[in-house]
DNA sequence: TTGTAAGCGTTATCAT
DNA sequence: ATGATAACGCTTACAA
C-alpha cells in the first residue's frame, strides 16, 4: 500500500478521476450519493492530495511567502516578529496555504524576486523595512503583495496594513499632558525610518492641539544606548522638561539611568513615556507606561488581505491599526 | 513572451530538453560547449525552473518544515526564536530548499502531521517542546526529522542538537562560586522541561564539585513574576545565602526588586547569575550576568544535519553546543 | 555525450 | 451530473 492517488481512489469508489478530483475540491455539482461514496473512499486510503501535481495542473502554488528583508531581522530579535508570524500562521491555518519564510539577504535580492515572480508563492507578505526598498515596486503588479509597515516610498498600487503610529503618538503624548505635565522632552527615533517620523510628528501634533510649547528633541536610533546618550543630550541642552516621550521602549529605558543619576524621580520629577510595550517595559522600576501595538492583529490582517487578493478582490490599499495606551508606572 | 518553460530553452539552445535538464541540475556528463551555449540561453530568457513539475517529477519537494509547536511559540515573544530562524535561513540560502514555517497547534496536529508525511517536504526541523509530544516518533523514520533542543522523552533514533544546559548551568555556577560566595540559592524552571531540569541538576553539580551545600531552592516557571515570587520563598525560608543562580534571566531579574526591598545590594550582598543572555540581561541595574546560548549557531546546525539526513547521509544523532559565559555586573 | 519518450498526480475542457 | 482525455513542466530510464 503505497501513497494512494486521486486514480487509487476513483478505482475504490468506482468513479472517473474527474468526480474524485471534484469531491476533493468542494465542487457542488456533485450528487450526494457519490461524493460520501468517494469521500469515503479518501477516509479509507488515507488519500492525500499531492501538492506538486495540483500546484502544477492549476497553476496555483497552494503557498504563500512572508518576506523578512535582513535589515528588519536584526530586528528579529525582536519579540513582533514572533507575534506577526502567528497572526500570519493563524489565518493560513484555515486555509491550505502554506507559509514560506524567505530572509532577504543583499546577497540573494534577486533569488528572492525570482522566486517570488517564479510561481513559487501566489502571494507575498513583505514586512516592514527601511528605505532603499526600491525593488519590491515592479513586483507589485505580477504578483499579489502586502506590506506589513508601510515602506518609507510608496509603492503605488501597495498595499499596507500598518499601525496609525501618529495617531498612537498622539495618543500618548495626550497622556502624558493628561497626567499635568507641561514642558514635554522627545527622544525621537531615526528619521529615515518611517516610525522615528511619525511619532515624532505625533508628539508635535498633541503639544500643539494642547497649545503647549514642544519641548527639547534629541534624536536616537531605537536602542537602548542611543536612549542614554539622547537624555544626556536632553539634560546638558539646559531647557527644563517635566516628561520624556521616547519613540520606543528601549530608548525610554535608556534614558533611566540618565535621569536617576541626575537625582530625578521616575515619574515624579520626570514622567517618562515610551511605545511599543516590549517585555522590557514590564520589568523595569517603575515598569514603563507605554503603547502596546496589536502585532498578531497585524499579521492576521496581511494575511487577510492577501488572501483576498490571490483570490481577485480588491481589498482596502491602506489599513490602520490603533495602538493601546498600557498604563504602568513611568506616567 | 510568456513564462519560458524548459521546452523553449531548449529550442533556443537547439538541444533536446533532456540536455537543458541536465545543465540546470549541473550534471557534469554535459560538453562544456554546450552547456555554456544552454546556459546562455537560459540568461537570456530568464528562465527560472518551475518547482511544482520539477517536484513532480523528481518526486522531491524541494522544501523542509520548520514545525514550532504552537506551546514553545508562547515562547515566540522569545527572541531566540528570530536567531534560530537566522541560522536556518543562513545555511538553506546557499541551497534551494524552501523553508516552510509550520505553527503546530492541538487543533491542526494532524493537519502537520499529514502534511510531513504527504511529501511536501524532504524533511523537518522540530523546535524544542515541552512533554506530550508523543506523536513525532512515528515520524522519525518516515521523513528526515532534526530536533533542536531534545525532547522530553527520548525518541528513538531521533537526530537532536542542543545546547548543554547541564554543562553550561555547572559553568555559570561555577563562576558565582569563583566570586567566593558559599551560600548559592537557586530559582530553578519547570521539572517538567529539560532545561529546567538540568539547569538545576548543574547547580547542584557544581556545588558538590566545590564541596559545598546546596543552598535553598525556589521553582518558578521563567516569568519574571515567577521569578519574583520565588526570591520572597528565598528570602522568607530563612536560610541564608549570598547568591541565587536562577535558570534564566527574566527570573532573576524578577528577584531583583525583592532583594532590593530586602536592603539587599547586588552584587554585594547578593550575587545573581542569570542564563540566556536575553536583551533584558543588559538594560537591567546592576546588568546581569548570564550565559549566552549560541541560538543562530543551532539553527544552522540543525539545517546542516537535516540537509545531510535528506542526502541520506547518517549525521551524530547528538550534538551539544557550548554556552558561554556573559560578565556583567551582577556577579 | 545527447536525444527519445514515458511518466509524475492533478486539473480542466469537452463531450455525453 | 459525470467521464474521457488532454495538458501542466520537468526528470529519468533507456536508446542511440
Amino acid at each position: 500500500m503505497k501513497k494512494p492517488t486521486l486514480e487509487m481512489v476513483a478505482a475504490h469508489a468506482g468513479v472517473s478521476r474527474a468526480t474524485v478530483s471534484r469531491v476533493v475540491n468542494g465542487t457542488p455539482t456533485v450528487e450526494p450519493t457519490i461524493a460520501s461514496r468517494v469521500q469515503r473512499s479518501i477516509d479509507e486510503l488515507h488519500y492525500v492530495p499531492n501538492r506538486a501535481a495540483r500546484s502544477l495542473a492549476s497553476n496555483r502554488a497552494g503557498a504563500v511567502a512572508l518576506v523578512v528583508p535582513e535589515s528588519t531581522s536584526k530586528v528579529f530579535t525582536d519579540p513582533f516578529f514572533g507575534a506577526v508570524i502567528m497572526g500570519i500562521a493563524g489565518v493560513l491555518d484555515d486555509t491550505d496555504f502554506t507559509l514560506t519564510m524567505i530572509i532577504e539577504s543583499e546577497a540573494n535580492a534577486e533569488k528572492t524576486h525570482r522566486y517570488l515572480t517564479g510561481g513559487n508563492v501566489d502571494g507575498a507578505l513583505v514586512l516592514s523595512h527601511h528605505a532603499g526598498d526600491r525593488s519590491y515596486g515592479s513586483l507589485t503588479d505580477r504578483v499579489p503583495l502586502v506590506y506589513g509597515g508601510r515602506p518609507v516610498v510608496e509603492v503605488p498600487g501597495a498595499v499596507c496594513i500598518d499601525v496609525d503610529n501618529l495617531a498612537a503618538a498622539r495618543l500618548a503624548v495626550g497622556h502624558v499632558i493628561g497626567s499635568g505635565r507641561r514642558r514635554i522632552a522627545t527622544i525621537a527615533g531615526p528619521q529615515t525610518m518611517r516610525p522615528g517620523v511619525e511619532r515624532l510628528e505625533g508628539w508635535r501634533g498633541a503639544l500643539a492641539d494642547a497649545g503647549l510649547e514642544p519641548g527639547p528633541i534629541a534624536y536616537g536610533d531605537f536602542t537602548t544606548t542611543s536612549g542614554t546618550r539622547a537624555a544626556r543630550e536632553l539634560l546638558a541642552g539646559g531647557e527644563p522638561f517635566d516628561a520624556i516621550f521616547a519613540a520606543n521602549d528601549q530608548m525610554a529605558l535608556g534614558a533611566y539611568p540618565v535621569l536617576r543619576e541626575a537625582g530625578l524621580q521616575i515619574p515624579g520629577d520626570v514622567a517618562v513615556m515610551g511605545f511599543d510595550d516590549s517585555p522590557f517595559s514590564q520589568t523595569s522600576e517603575p515598569p514603563l507606561t507605554t503603547m502596546n501595538q496589536p502585532m498578531v492583529r497585524l499579521g492576521a490582517e496581511m494575511a487577510r488581505k492577501l488572501l483576498a487578493m490571490i483570490d481577485k478582490q480588491h481589498p482596502e490599499p491602506l489599513t490602520m491599526l490603533h495602538a493601546s495606551l498600557v498604563e504602568r508606572g513611568s506616567v
